[in-house]
DNA sequence: CGAATACTTGAGTAAAATACTCGGAATTGG
DNA sequence: CCAATTCCGAGTATTTTACTCAAGTATTCG
């Protein structure tokens, strides 16, 4: 699992499509001008998320991209997964040179900090972002509270924001 | 908040120094055998782990680094944070081009995300590292079961590596 | 049909970050 | 003094990032 701009940049342009999914297909050029990110680069961006069946294209005139299942579905640590490298957690991939070494114990280490943030991330879902756009849109109110449908451990605290 | 191979090399290193503290200072050039990262590249991380008074030097012959303070008191975020720099998540910073734009919005979303990643990580510290890697090196035993002192939230599910 | 739209693909590239090398200077224990 | 070690800065190769350019393909609208 590796946080770079890069994953931000695929989520921006997620969150972007799922807020504009009502208008039918969102077309790079959209994204594009709405978020500030390159088109071309969107291209290779979306062509991984496209890859990882994340999203769908349509060709032709009013074409575009939409998203392949409801946002409640998409996790924002498969965002982050389909467009960025794993981080090689393993220098010593079964190569046998490294065994009960102290070098493996912590790579071992990484790993299992890795699943942890992995799993954080994977219970923050797309439709939990739009949301709390919406709550930022309409910020004038200063009691609202929101609390996530998920588990209570990874929860968003979306009244936090306000 | 960042998360890349770098800031893996610096918790690992610092993890290593958490486990070889009884023996004195430790000297950059044992982690570096012991871990397989180059020396200079360990001098340049740990001259910002310095900087952020994580650690401490010891010159001179027989000498090498310290923690500074107790390994319960050194977080995985303060390390990360240490030698990797801030996520720029701001594009538009106070520029004024970007009020209210549909850019601000889903930085803002950005960053309150990097925010909880950063609190995740806040609630690790070096000592439930070494704990896990204790567990490790004795996972003989099925039936062992350790529950973290921090909030439930956010704890690390040792029991869960076994 | 035909042209416009938009995805698709690939090559190339500049800037940044990463990971490292090298050379030396400062410090200190023995 | 001498060797071990931190410190410091310059330099560099590799990878990643972010982007540009160009050509091609599929689709729809008129």
């Amino acid at each position: 699992m590796r946080l770079t701009t890069k994953g931000r940049y695929a989520v921006t342009a997620m969150l972007d499509l799922a807020l504009h999914s009502d208008e039918g297909p969102v077309s790079l050029a959209d994204i594009s001008t709405r978020q500030g990110i390159s088109l071309s680069y969107l291209e290779q961006l979306f062509a991984r998320l496209r890859h990882f069946k994340l999203v769908q294209s349509v060709r032709g005139p009013g074409g575009g991209y939409r998203l392949i299942g409801s946002t409640t579905d998409i996790s924002i640590a498969q965002v982050v997964d389909a467009v960025s490298e794993s981080l090689d957690a393993t220098r010593c991939e079964g190569k046998g040179n490294c065994h009960e070494g102290e070098i493996c114990l912590t790579h071992h280490l990484w790993e299992d900090l890795s699943a942890q943030i992995h799993r954080f991330l994977s219970d923050i879902t797309l439709a939990d972002l739009v949301a709390r756009n919406d709550i930022q849109s309409v910020r004038k109110r200063q009691d609202l509270r929101v609390v996530s449908t998920h588990n209570d451990e990874t929860h968003i605290a979306i009244s936090e924001i306000l």
